[in-house]
DNA sequence: CATTAGCACTCTAAAACATGGAGTGCTAAT
DNA sequence: ATTAGCACTCCATGTTTTAGAGTGCTAATG
């Protein structure tokens, strides 16, 4: 066996040994993998194997005479073998109450994610997570404005997804209807059908560029416009409900517990997991302390993106304990952004 | 010692184990109350009166030869003569600091409110809950529409609260810019300075009444206007940080933590219980079993009401065990509401 | 006669101890 | 190379012991 490559059937032994973990949320003996899994190799095998496996850091052992525990290196090989060469084929019953649960919903995209994270929460037993679109991502539809007092006027941006944001301004000058209609027309001429991002560079690269000519008038509406799209780059970062998740015997302490609030609690940590990966698409999986949040070292999350008809991509996943069932959960994230994506693609 | 009257010492007695249960954390012996009170007497002479105590059913005991445990109605009791009679004084540098917190929010309610929630949560070490005025009370400052696409239109309602609100209404017929500009002229004149209840009783009878006669864009208006006040009325209650709360030995079981979420994730819960006091000034109590909701039996909550500059009024509570510290909550609450009602009522 | 010292009694939480079994690592046999 | 056999380790569980906190009662006390 050399250090850089596993055998065949080391791997199996590693599987099985992972797999029955995770089943059986408790050290695994070698009698255990023999008896669950047909091998045709006798206990004494195993054991030599995982020995071995102990080793090279796929295993490890609570004490002398304890069964095996995966580290977060084998979870590693598991999970991506799960990711690339197999797939659990989901129930179609559940399936179905997928897409019937998220097909229920308005189309608000924002209560389309709040009901997925808890879909997921639901389904999963674990803890789901999903946040809309990045702001930065969405197509801008229509602006407008409502007077709101002499000196101040809300702004209010429509997306193609459905996103509405409402931005208080206030004026440097008192503005007629009037004025305010012509900027609005303006502004929706110039502007629709543009992402945040796009707007941002090409019209207020062009703002300074007729900065000097032009209507004075249309120089206050890109003053305006500008002081409207920049808000904070919220997180609505939407988690299902998280009374179910404690029954398992891996949140069974106060401390883990504990530590899944505050990691909840902090949602911008979250967001920040969440947002790194929002580049990439399908499922992908982060282990223990491969977060490098310190409140989520003792936690996995799965996560994947999904997209709307535009081009902006929002994310969901699930935070379960580094012993989770991936076996269920990848398949289960991948087709619920599959879903969700679906959903959003239609007209 | 007759049943429906305590005399002087027992009452003094009751209080005194009582505070010393809710300091201690642990059933409390005779001779615990005759080291930190000065009453005195003998433990025996306690003892004594303790037991009459336990007959009358303020205080309890878990076994035999244990301290005594305060009950609900002893706590009531205990709350009772603190709401009455009684207020710690407020420690400045921490005054300091809850002005400093909510002083050093924008002028936007919601996040006022958020930060109060959070506020809540961090002195008290409690789960602070906090919602918004109900919708029903609020003031409308002005509305607005935002064209969507021919068949749609943005409602936006702006209340003085600072309340912003948006309904997505489908149109039957198309209508103009200039139409829409009307309906907008027509309503703001109408509405304006009305609370939401005042406007759907005085205006939609009006509606009726008018059915018949006038402009046929008013009623058009009026249709509109309808619907753009149907929202659902939801809750939008904040709760604070939970990850702090839970070091308390109140919270220090799985089952209890387990319930607290659950009391805290059903927020339409909270919301009926912070609703149902709505009416009455000042801080209110609710012990164990007092709130009628499954999930809270366990749990206590202090509320108080804060009021805006109009006649809006909402609600900030903390949820804590019913051990929780009464003598240093209640004044928090108080006060918090007072400093919020004073920041919402400047101009 | 209300109060209290004194004391036997109760119950528990914590410590100390005992036991069974699950699981290992090694060795010798296949 | 595999595996049966076995001695050994360690923990989880259950049992026993112990110390002490607290009570309720009784008899003594001002």
């Amino acid at each position: 066996m050399t250090m850089s490559e596993l055998d065949e059937r080391s791997k199996k032994i590693l599987w099985a040994t992972i797999k029955s973990y995770i089943d059986l949320k408790s050290p695994i003996g070698s009698e255990v993998v023999t008896k669950r899994f047909s091998f045709g190799l006798s206990p004494a095998t195993i054991r030599n194997t995982m020995a071995d496996l102990i080793e090279l850091g796929y295993l490890s052992q609570p004490h002398t005479s304890a069964g095996r525990v995966p580290t977060e290196k084998g979870y590693r090989l598991y999970v991506d073998a799960l990711l690339k060469e197999y797939t659990l084929p989901l129930d179609p019953t559940f399936l179905q109450q997928l897409f019937n649960r998220l097909h229920s919903i308005e189309k608000n995209i924002n209560r389309l994610i709040e009901e997925t994270s808890k879909t997921l929460s639901a389904f999963s037993h674990y803890v789901g997570v999903a946040i809309p679109p990045q702001p930065k991502e969405i197509t801008l539809k229509r602006i407008g404005f409502v007077k709101h007092s002499d000196s101040k006027v809300l702004c209010v941006l429509i997306s193609e997804e459905g996103i509405v944001k409402n931005k208080l301004i206030t004026l440097a000058e008192v503005l007629t209807q009037r004025d305010l209609n012509k900027i609005t027309n303006y502004l929706n001429h110039e502007i629709t059908g543009l992402t945040l991002n796009e707007i941002k560079t090409k019209i207020l690269s062009q703002m300074s560029r007729e900065k000097t000519i032009c209507d004075e008038l249309i120089a206050k509406a890109l003053r305006i416009f500008k002081e409207a799209i920049t808000w904070l780059p919220e997180y609505n970062v939407y988690t299902g409900e998280i009374s179910g998740t404690y029954n398992l015997p891996d949140f069974a302490t106060i401390s883990q517990i504990k530590k899944l609030f505050k990691a909840i609690e902090y949602k911008h940590f979250i967001a920040k997991i969440l947002d790194k990966i929002a580049e990439s698409d399908g499922v992908q999986v982060f282990i223990g302390s491969e977060n490098t949040i310190y409140e989520m070292e003792d936690f996995s999350i799965v996560v994947s993106t999904y997209k709307d008809r535009y081009i902006a991509r929002g994310t969901i996943g699930i935070i379960g304990p580094t012993g989770m069932d991936y076996e269920h959960v990848i398949p289960l994230v991948r087709h619920t952004a599959e879903t969700l994506t679906e959903i959003l693609s239609e007209g």
